[in-house]
DNA sequence: CGGTAGCAGGAAAGCGCTTACCTAAGGCAA
DNA sequence: TTGCCTTAGGTAAGCGCTTTCCTGCTACCG
């Protein structure tokens, strides 16, 4: 690898000299310096240090994303958002995929801050409550202590800015709809009960359904297209009297879809994320969106743009909107 | 931020030997020491700094992958098998998206070869021929000039380790499949012609053609869904005789089912690459399956295993399968 | 013509680590 | 007792950069 110091020694000048010419910076240099360092440079296909210059100037650049796995159609939309923010800003992304596993975000915490990444940004749901998540908590707060950033999405760290997706609100949209079409008898499809996203989304629907007097009947899953369909298919079986499904994410509903055609019974079906594939599956899924790829912007944006000091950590909270498809229709007039 | 002075200081010893306690160095330490060290880590919660760490053992850890767009589904199974290998043999694995233009590919590689990654992974179709391709080859030669690997994935750079996918076998399955059943007049929903992913798909489905004595009806579009739709939309007014399509990737296909709803003519349709959307549309689309996530892994290998010296580049093809759903039907049975 | 700016460029001190090499002390055989 | 290993730990030289401070020079003023 050529260094600067063969730069140097090619054209002739001081490390010193090629440095600031490479960096442009204000010193001034003659246009014949210039020239001669631009030539090595070329020459030699110098390609600067990053560690010898993160080193040296001892700025953090880099900005580090924690995520579950980006490609899970969710996250993904989130990372677009991150990335196209982090990008603007002229940041390097790193983005780590946890694959879910506790143990993996610590050590990718640890990782991201050895490399003295400015901020980091964890998006996904936590644990209600854990050793775990303990751990991670506090190594969150250690990281800012060393004057790094953190921003979470959809998940509460007492310590960090954080954008929160209005899931509550959203499963009381799913659950105000379904009601309103008369349904009585509402199978829901949720994720594993240990995340807060699940709670969360319970708990609006929960609220939808007690102030019109109904009760769910909740079946635990695992937020994917396969595990959708298999609890959907035990859930038709076992309780023939549900008239319709609100499945947590958009994954499980198509898997609920899938159960229901082999199954042959057609219940109203909602989901939750809107995502791409729910105008393309048939019937076109009703579904709540969350503006995922805002989720990432703006978690982005906090991450980068620390608060005034000594204030309280910053929240947002992105609404969700009902979106009507071909999926749910009135409990009188079925299909 | 603490550092390794920090903590020797503290812990009452040199750097030299907090170093080779904390990097569980084979030089033999008393236990006593050991435990003062590992102490004070805990206690000034020390992280190495990890550019530092770089600097001075000069070895490469990290890889790098540029990709088109970690959300689109196509990458996101790539990039999953990519990761799952860099990460079982501990490696860290940066991520870059490209979102397709070139300079930002050429940006990246030298921001990857600055951070000394030990390899890159370029993902994704490259043009057929244009200055910026030329550019990046003459890059990623640069990189590995200075000892680092490269591997691509369906794109051909001379001097790399590759893993192709079988566009070009695969067109001709799917050509074959649909005048097998009888098509006579194939509408072909292509991605932009300058890449060398539609050119060699579109050969097999040339291929395909002539020894079958038929002639295809090229459209070019976008590899995205709503191009698809957009251009089945214009392909179905413009030719009222074609009686299949054969779109060269999944989305596009999902596009084109979308197209025919609204046209209310419904022909078959055939689509690639075997996403995991496919199965889930109306009707399920038959496609030509493409192991993404083993075209990952496969990649990774090649680049992180260099291959004996002063050999040829290697290249695998892993090869296409033909998936029949309910998309594609005899032309004497129309629906 | 002396004195002082102003300018172009270099010397060298780090940044936080790793590691080759050195030292001091103890143990043991001759 | 001397000589030589071994052992436990320290010293200090880098790794490749950036940047502060310093050195000559030329130019300009009085």
């Amino acid at each position: 690898m050529a260094t600067l110091a063969d730069v140097a020694r090619r054209a002739g000048v001081s490390t010193a000299t090629a440095s600031r010419i490479i960096n442009g910076s204000p010193k001034p240099v003659t246009d014949e310096l210039r020239a001669r360092v631009l030539a090595a440079v070329a020459e030699l296909r110098y390609v600067p240090n990053a560690h010898a210059q993160m080193l040296a100037r001892n700025n953090r650049n880099a900005v580090g994303v924690l995520v579950h796995d980006v490609s899970d159609p969710y996250f993904a939309e989130i990372t677009r958002g991150l990335q196209r923010v982090a990008t603007a800003s002229g940041r390097l992304t790193i983005i780590c995929n946890t694959f879910r596993e506790p143990a993996r975000e610590l050590e990718y915490i640890d990782l991201l801050h050895a490399h003295q990444v400015a901020a980091i940004v964890v998006a996904g749901s936590g644990y209600l409550s854990s050793d775990a998540e303990q751990e991670l908590d506090e190594r969150m707060t250690a990281f800012e202590a060393t004057g790094g950033r953190i921003a979470v999405i959809g998940r509460h760290h007492h310590a960090s800015d954080a954008v929160l997706p209005a899931n509550e609100e959203g499963g009381f949209l799913a659950g105000s709809h379904l009601f309103e079409l008369g349904h009585t008898s509402v199978g829901v499809i949720a994720g594993p009960a240990a995340l807060t996203t699940t709670a969360d989304r319970l708990a609006g629907l929960q609220r939808a359904a007690s102030s019109y007097g109904r009760t769910l009947h909740v079946v635990h899953s695992d937020f994917t297209r396969d595990g959708g369909e298999t609890a959907t298919a035990a859930l038709l079986a076992s309780d023939p009297s549900v008239t319709a499904i609100a499945a947590l994410n958009d994954s499980m509903a198509v898997g609920a879809l899938a159960a229901m055609r082999t199954a042959g019974r057609f219940l109203s079906v909602i989901g939750f994320d809107d995502m791409p594939i729910a105008r393309d599956v048939t019937p076109s899924l009703t579904s709540i969106r969350l503006p995922l790829t805002e989720l990432g912007e703006r978690a982005m944006e906090l991450a980068l743009n620390p608060p005034p000091p000594d204030t309280a950590p910053r929240v947002e909270i992105v609404s969700a909107e009902l979106i009507r498809r071909e999926s749910t229709w009135p409990v009188s007039q079925p299909r």
